[in-house]
DNA sequence: AATGAATGAGCCTTCATTCAT
DNA sequence: GATGAATGAAGGCTCATTCAT
């Protein structure tokens, strides 16, 4: 032990840092989203944020360089969560059918049960096309969520590319999403079966 | 008789000051599109808008009575010139085929040619997620926008409802938009062959 | 006729135009202090009045000079009513008791019918303490409701001066509608009563 | 017993922080009552206030709601002090005419020499009669100030009542005031003289 | 590491007043 | 005489960010 170099004393030292550094981030940030969510980006302070939360408003400064990165930070945090949920759903899938199905009902639940989460994902997603800082996060998620698309539908180039599938489902969904938010509330397997029809349509190709 | 006449002098210039006062409206949110399409809603401020349409500040106000109605007005105002050119584009078609072709066409031409108008609609669509007073207008642009993909690809409830199909094409469409606004430039035609194909999917069924 | 001057002749019609403008200046008071007694000074605007009145706005300013202008036009006109009827209920009055009778009833009766006139009143001679513009309209109206007070008390110069009763009458209108308007209705005969007794003890001095 | 400490500790703490932000209201609204005594409320811009107090804009949000609350608590501050001090000039009094005296000497002191604080008050009264939410403080503040006349007076229900004591003396203290900032200034012992003679009257019933 | 007091640029909105018609 | 469109200074208020402790 003692013949560990200081230098790899201080570079573990450093590393334990900065998994406590990140653990605290991610608490932060858990407790950030309740609050966005509930109001979005442009109309949540980070007064409201650190009130929500019990938390210390310098402390979302000493974590996050700003109200941006917060929310990137926040974004990610909770897109990998239902990318996560959604391949947990669709692993155990053997057949087609059963395949659809299980990410039919995935997206229904997750709409049904994470309507504010999402309504913040698009939150984002919109101010990337204004805010290029935003980017990047925006095409990552997007990125894994088309990989969730292209390993449910597989790839057929000859009919519709994975992005287009992609920009259908989604769209679907945020519409279903939209209705849900503005007072249509709808049951899950009501709202799977949507889901189940397009990709039943996307398959026949 | 002629003590008619002054009433309907009085009507006469009532409804030309209501003209006059309509069409200083729509000159001043066409300047103000400019602004907003630009930054997006919750970045643009009164003042930008004033000052890039050399506009005073207080005529703004005058004519709006805030910030959120100037929006609404705008919003409506490009969408129905929207849904009219794509009306315009498919009242010609004949066959099944050309009007698939004139829809797809004239979606990828506005993709390229007015993206950050679109990126506006996609604005105000987002913020009617956390605020009401934008659900209204909202839920009208989007009911032309369905009879618009109801017109093209009939219903057919046997397969795809309208609200899903209309999910669909949104969703393809604002894809396409923000690769084209992050700086995956297409051509129109490539841009519409996704269109096609996802329509020509969709009449399969 | 034809031999009088022509001086005389446009003296004449500047004088008929100063009394037609007298004559529209009132009605326009008139219609101001009904939204100006409702709001206050400080919150009504020109636009309110007009919009109230169905004036214009121009014509307000084409008129007085002013917003201080027109509220000091206003507070004279309704005073003027204020003392006049004031005066002509103790006019009939022979005994000291129907003096004081009369006195109290009239300042007990405005107080339930006209206490939003009073409370502007209140709200420019308030005004006043700060804006010297006010105060000669306040002085001279102060002046007329003292001698209102002297012809109901006399002068004891023994006892009371008339300024300080005049304070004390004030002081005690003023109490009296200020519960009134804070939601403590009471009767006239009730809020007369007040006033008696206030009256008759200045009279035993 | 240990363990109870940081419990302690942390009420400790908060009771402190609690105790410094009251003491820096107080010392804000002394500054903020400086500027608000000269122009009057509506005059006065929260911008005035804290130029003329060389206080930061932000900080007089950061400590009050509103500029509503900031007057309502420069105006509980301010007349607490004033009904403080004239209750410790008539609680040596003992016999009645010795506490006539003190009680007429208090006011006319500080008509002389705090003139303008007491016009601040006159506002507020007079603002409370458009706006409710300035009812409670004047209330209050009635309420003490009632006390303290019958303090001086006693009850004596045969003659006049408390309240119309209350608004003789208030209507006297008001326009001997008016007269005093309109540019008539009076010696102390000659105002005094006026309460004195009107207390007298009171006290002959 | 953590706190929250303090800052001040910037926002939306109001409104008396002006002026072309 | 009369109108109301237009102006722009000014006001109350918000809020991300900084910094002393």
């Amino acid at each position: 032990m003692t013949d560990q170099k200081p230098i790899g004393k201080l570079a573990a030292r450093a590393a334990i840092k900065g998994a406590k550094r990140d653990a605290k981030k991610r608490e932060l940030a858990e407790s950030a989203i309740e609050a966005l969510k509930r109001y979005g980006y442009a109309n949540t302070t980070l007064r409201d944020i650190a009130a929500q939360s019990e938390l210390s408003l310098g402390m979302l400064h000493y974590y996050f360089e700003n109200k941006e990165q917060l929310l990137i930070y926040c974004v990610r945090l909770y897109k990998e969560a239902f990318a996560a949920d959604i391949g947990a759903r669709i692993a155990g899938a053997k057949t087609r059918e059963d395949l659809f199905q299980a990410f039919a009902e995935g997206l229904a639940a997750s709409i049904v049960e994470e309507a504010e989460t999402h309504r913040l994902w698009y939150d984002i997603r919109n101010q990337a096309l204004f805010d290029p800082v935003f980017q990047p996060v925006v095409a990552e998620i997007e990125g894994s969520l088309m990989g969730l698309v292209e390993r449910v539908t597989g790839e057929r180039s000859d009919s519709l590319s994975t992005p287009v599938l992609y920009g259908a489902v989604d769209g679907v969904f945020r519409h279903l999403l939209e209705s849900q938010i503005v007072g249509n509330r709808r049951s899950i397997p009501d709202l799977a079966e949507e889901f189940r029809s397009l990709l039943a349509l996307a398959s026949k190709a």
